[in-house]
DNA sequence: GGGCTAGTTCGACATGTGTCAACATAGACG
DNA sequence: CGTCTATGTTGACACATGTCGAACTAGCCC
């Protein structure tokens, strides 16, 4: 039956949401309940001013990585980077890894793609 | 009444917010605070499942187009349809046009390619 | 070990957001 | 005119979210 609807404690933890294909483009046809809860996840991850500049600095970073120290200069505290970074490692857009003392923070391409495909046009 | 209230006044009058040349893509530089603030407005009116749904019902629609009543069966109230319609139309992903009894909203389709620009891998 | 730097988690708070019921408005139609 | 149908607006409320400072953890180096 259906999994999706009730996820024991993911959330909480740091595991990806939505991984991989996720829906057909938004003007085939309608999306079900489900879809539109999956695919929202991620539309709301890039829907802060302060996300969508951690996005972008990771993504245009050299390497597709960057470290924290490299793209915590967007306005707010320390704390709240983490925090957002956090939420968008939930959402499946990045994801991290921790060498020596910093931690490096890489985009997830195939999200990436999916989600353009998501808005393509008919 | 005058609609959204809280625009900028960078667009004329009753023109959406983001208008065509928004943004490059995320990957291509980081973002300033002024585009991220932009485009976030894009990303987080669809950053809900009810509006990803209602959206994606008129994208899909023939024509384009879509009549309230066509695709007011999301599971909320009718209050709240509108009012997921507004934002959508705030945010400039759809537009409106009252024909009779009905109103009709229709997609943006250069807000989409925008967006679909956004996500372009490099 | 002890201090230092990089990042995360916690606790608290203010603000934003989604939702509904009730009311309001706009056009069609008799 | 009055009424019916289709949408939008208002007010209220519960809940989610963004933010910070303080406390915590992980690894490096003297």
């Amino acid at each position: 039956m259906s999994n999706a609807k009730a996820l024991p404690l993911l959330e909480r933890s740091e595991a990806p949401v939505a991984a991989v294909p996720c829906c057909p483009p938004l003007s085939e046809r309608p999306f079900t309940a489900e879809e539109a809860e999956r695919t929202a996840r991620m539309f709301k991850a890039l829907g802060d001013p302060v996300r969508l500049r951690l996005f972008s600095a990771v993504a245009s970073h050299e390497g597709g990585e960057a470290c924290v120290c490299d793209i915590s200069d967007v306005g707010v505290s320390q704390p709240t980077v983490s925090h957002h970074l956090k939420k968008l490692k939930e959402a499946g857009l990045l994801t991290s890894e921790r060498r020596g003392t910093w931690v490096y923070y890489r985009v997830e391409p195939s999200v990436l793609a999916a989600m353009g495909q998501l808005l393509a046009v008919r």
